[in-house]
RNA sequence: GGGCGCUUAGCUCAGUUGGUAGAGCACCGCCCUUACAAGGCGGUGGCCGCAGGUUCGAGUCCUGCAGCGCCCACCA
């Protein structure tokens, strides 16, 4: 922004003075909180992925975050908004596999300690991109309090919450089924494992009676090479079919080997043929009947999911692919006449969300946190209201997750994470869990010792956010001031992988919520409802957006879709007519320069006009309604609130009224309306600063000189208002209305000059007159007459109000049957109405039990009309006569 | 199978305790009126998904149905 020697350019231009403004903020590091404030407030940053940029979802996120922020801070709190980064384990890898790859290399290539190396690398250069995102869009971060969840203080949290679980018994090893992505060769959470239909087929196999091979039974699969590894067949224990058939054995077709018929709940009799394979190596399902019945579990797989060489195996599928071996095995058993038929058949194939690799149950040791024990304080903390979820609906969403939880596998094997802290003994079988590096073996004492290879879930680490990043496990001056935080911000995709855990490590750790209130938006989808991703090409980047059209219009346009509970579809069209909405306000507030004279706002200031003090009442009014707004996480309002008062109220009537005194009046008139346009301004801008920061402090600095800064929001609301001066400037605004309203119908053109009459009692008159400057200039009026209440003009366009009949005389404007055609057109419109109020006052119930002022209401209301409709039969009788 | 959400103007969506339906965009008119044509003024446009119920009164509360979407669990 200029010296204020140079007026601020005509149109809006946002590169002008964005990029500064943000350099102001961050330079003076004016987002650290403040020391001498009773109250805080904080919130924590969900920590984006170090995994490219900011997308729309962050822009929006971020935004409805730092408006809170920025109002809170603007109530002279001491207010935090947390900074950091997340490393995002298996995300991440894959992003610098995928750079690897593009060099045709791979991370074995490199080794563990290399790789790791090159993920730090594009960790620094991702985050500094993500970093620039955040400043562009204006965000009030504390900017010298970065964390990482790999840093050292989260480390040690991550460390310290280990091993305190563990020595607790709550993080056990254990062999059991897990989800296994054979690409990214580890095993990933049930959260992780994404179920679509998919095109498969479903083949009948015939496995023959060992005692009988010329009988069998059939079963039927999706999945034929798991036959390899079959334990049994299974059948319903009361499915007369299959009874005698209970205890025998069966030739595995293939094996050359046998395995038993039993029985259990399990099967459903009615479908298929009512025979299972039993695989319990590859099945969560056939895991459970598999250990009932005391099956061997044989794994077929390597962690590539190609066929293993287990002893059991046959020779020529060993080494296979899995889907290799399935089209073998399908040949061959049809070869032997084994395959009773093929059938297409869809079915949930369940895919790694970020490898998109089909996902095989696959028994592996793997560590595990108990989770019963830290879900149930959490469900608590939800159910007692010491969390409140915003809208609330969500929090059966996770009640039923919560309830229903099972044990978080936490080993991922992958290089890129929190190492997990254990160490196995080559000498025995203790495991030693150390917060540090242990030298020796904690059992026998052993320097055999060999650290876990596997990393942490990288949500272990998040679950700890809302606390590591203030220090914890020391009791910092930060915990003390800033835990719990006040709320947490974030889309309704994360509340099982984010929320509920942070909630129950909060709990756990801290003993308290790490956030009292967690406010759930929606998603942002495309103009079309389409999910935004890469690889449909449809994301819209914000960077791109704020080029365009500035941040402040993201901002605006972000906020006013934010409303609870659905989709926000981001259309550009939307953004641009909010950019039209900042171009507006800057033309307002370089109009008001360009007037200001040497006056300064005055927030004591006691005007004297109705235009002044109606104004200022409004602008009390709204402050009012964004506040409430914003205290409901209600966005859209606070958004909308401000829109139609700057737009509807300040531009389009407030300026345009001031001008009459800007321009004519005497000086001090004049004076006044100087410095309420001023103060005006000034509090608006502070109202829309949470939204749109960098217009308004643009504008605040030319408002109160280069130095200035856009803190506070402390004198808004302390005008006493004047109820008097708004209902005079809401007859004024009527009488506008319809005179503008039949110039418009008529084409009168804005240039032309007309003469209006207007009939009223002498209260009405009285208050209409002492606007009369106001009311000549905004209606664009010659002349404007009195008349007596009831006075009838001949030859004139009427508009009956509810206290004032206006005439505008035809003479010179329109002919006569235009003027008919829109009477009749309001006798019609209003006739209606009268019906309408007529049919509910001579309801007897509703006179009855309405409450007296909504039947007062109406009954006033019909009374308007009906003078209304009394004018207008009038009029058109007089038209008619002159036609 | 269980749960949740949505259905309002041509399009995208607001509508906080029930009290005669709103915005933006689009469209149609008149205007370069000395802040703004990224603008001003006026206007057209809606059985608020369907069917019941509660109520003097329902877009708003209750029940059922339909369509769309999402989440969870899953029959091999």
């Amino acid at each position: 922004m200029s010296n204020q020697a140079n007026e601020p350019a005509k149109t809006y231009d946002p590169q002008s003075f964005e990029p500064a403004i943000s350099d102001q903020w961050v330079n003076s590091d004016a987002f650290r909180p403040g020391l001498d404030a009773d109250e805080h407030y904080s919130i924590t940053l969900p920590p984006p992925n170090v995994t490219g940029s900011l997308h729309m979802g962050h822009a929006f996120s971020d935004t409805i975050q730092d408006i809170l922020i920025r109002w809170q801070r603007m109530q002279g709190k001491s207010v935090l908004w947390q900074l950091g980064l997340d490393h995002a384990g298996i995300a991440t890898q894959m992003v610098v596999e995928r750079q690897l790859d593009a060099q045709g290399a791979h991370r074995r290539d490199l080794g563990r300690e290399k790789f790791v190396e090159k993920v730090w690398e594009w960790k620094a250069e991702s985050g500094g991109v993500i970093l620039g995102q955040m400043k562009r869009l204006g965000l009030s971060l504390d900017w010298s309090r970065e964390r990482f969840t790999m840093d050292e203080s989260s480390s040690s949290a991550v460390r310290e919450v280990f091993v305190r679980l563990y020595e607790e018994g709550l993080i056990y090893r254990g062999k059991r089924l897990v989800n296994w992505d054979p690409v990214l060769e580890t095993a990933v959470s049930d959260l992780e494992v994404v179920y679509d239909e998919e095109q498969g087929h479903f083949w009948h196999i015939q496995y023959p009676h060992a005692d009988d091979p010329s009988r069998h039974v059939i079963v039927a699969t999706t999945r034929p090479e798991t036959m390899l590894g079959d334990g049994a067949v299974a059948v319903h224990p009361d499915d007369a079919r299959y009874r005698d058939l209970i205890g025998k054995e069966l030739i595995l077709p293939l094996c050359n080997r046998t395995i038993p018929v039993i029985a259990d709940d399990y099967v459903d009799p009615e479908f298929g043929t009512g025979c299972v394979k039993i695989t319990p190596a590859h099945d969560f399902n056939d895991y459970e009947v598999g250990r009932r019945h005391g099956l061997a579990v044989i794994n077929i797989f390597t962690d590539r999911a190609h066929i293993n060489d287990d002893a059991v195996i046959p020779e020529q599928y060993r080494g296979l692919d899995r889907y290799e071996a399935r089209e073998r095995m399908v040949a061959d058993l049809e070869a032997e006449g084994l395959l009773y038929k093929v059938e297409d058949h869809t079915h949930k194939v369940g895919r790694g969300d970020r490898s998109h690799a089909v996902i095989e149950p696959y028994l592996t040791d793997q560590w595990y946190v108990a989770i019963q024990e830290l879900a149930d304080p959490a469900i608590k903390a939800v159910e007692d209201g010491n969390i409140r979820f915003v809208p609330q609906h969500w929090e059966k969403t996770y009640f039923e997750w919560m309830r229903n939880i099972q044990d978080w596998c936490i080993s991922r094997q992958l290089w890129w994470g929190h190492r997990i802290p254990a160490w196995y003994c080559a000498d025995c079988e203790h495991i030693t869990v150390d917060r540090g590096t242990p030298e020796y073996c904690g059992g026998c004492g052993s320097r055999q010792i060999r650290q876990d290879e596997d990393v942490l879930d990288t949500w272990f680490s998040s679950g700890l956010w809302p606390f590591s990043t203030l220090g914890w496990p020391e009791s910092t001056r930060e915990m003390e001031n800033f835990y719990s935080t006040n709320v947490l911000v974030t889309g309704f995709d994360i509340i099982f992988f984010w929320v509920a855990r942070m909630i129950m490590m909060g709990m756990k750790f801290t003993g308290r919520v790490p956030f009292k209130d967690i406010y759930i938006h929606a998603l942002i989808r495309d103009a079309q409802g389409q999910k935004m991703s890469k690889s449909k090409g449809n994301v819209i980047d914000p960077l791109e957006i704020i080029d365009a059209y500035g941040a402040d219009a993201l901002r605006f346009t972000l906020a006013h879709m934010a409303t609870p509970g659905r989709d926000v579809k981001l259309d550009v069209k939307r953004i641009e007519s909010n950019r039209n909405f900042m171009n507006k306000i800057w033309n307002a507030s370089r109009f008001v320069f360009m007037n200001r004279g040497d006056a300064q706002p005055d927030v004591n200031v006691k005007p004297s006009s109705d235009v002044n003090r109606w104004i200022l009442t409004e602008l009390d009014r709204t402050a009012r309604e964004v506040e409430q707004a914003l205290t409901g996480y209600r966005f859209n309002e606070a958004a909308g609130t401000l829109y139609n008062f700057i737009w509807g109220i300040y531009c389009d009537w407030y300026v345009e009224a001031a001008k009459v005194s800007l321009y004519k009046d005497d000086a001090a008139a004049r004076a006044e309306t100087q410095i309420v346009m001023l103060t005006a301004l000034d509090g608006w801008l502070r109202l829309l600063h949470p939204i749109c920061p960098f217009i308004t402090e643009a504008l605040f600095q030319e408002l109160h000189g280069p130095d200035a800064r856009l803190v506070t929001a402390d004198w808004i609301g302390t005008y006493a208002g004047d109820a008097k001066a708004v209902s005079r400037m809401n007859r004024v605004m009527e009488v506008v209305t319809a005179i503008r309203s039949i110039r418009g119908e008529m084409n009168v053109s804005p240039a032309k000059k007309v003469v209006a009459r207007i009939s009223a009692n002498d209260a009405v008159r009285a208050e209409l007159e002492s606007q009369q400057k106001v009311l000549m200039s905004l209606a664009r009026l010659e002349s404007l007459e009195w008349l007596a209440e009831g006075a009838d003009v001949e030859g004139a366009a009427v508009a009956p109000l509810a206290d004032a009949i206006v005439f505008l005389p035809l003479a010179g404007l329109v002919d006569v049957a235009e003027e008919l055609a829109r009477i009749e057109k309001n006798l019609v419109k209003v006739g209606k109405d009268v019906a309408v109020l007529e049919g509910r006052l001579s309801n007897r119930k509703f006179v009855d039990s309405a409450p007296e002022a909504v039947v007062a209401g109406v009954r006033s209301d019909l009374e308007e009309n009906r003078s209304r409709l009394e004018e207008l039969k009038a009029a058109e009788v007089r038209l008619k006569s002159l036609g």
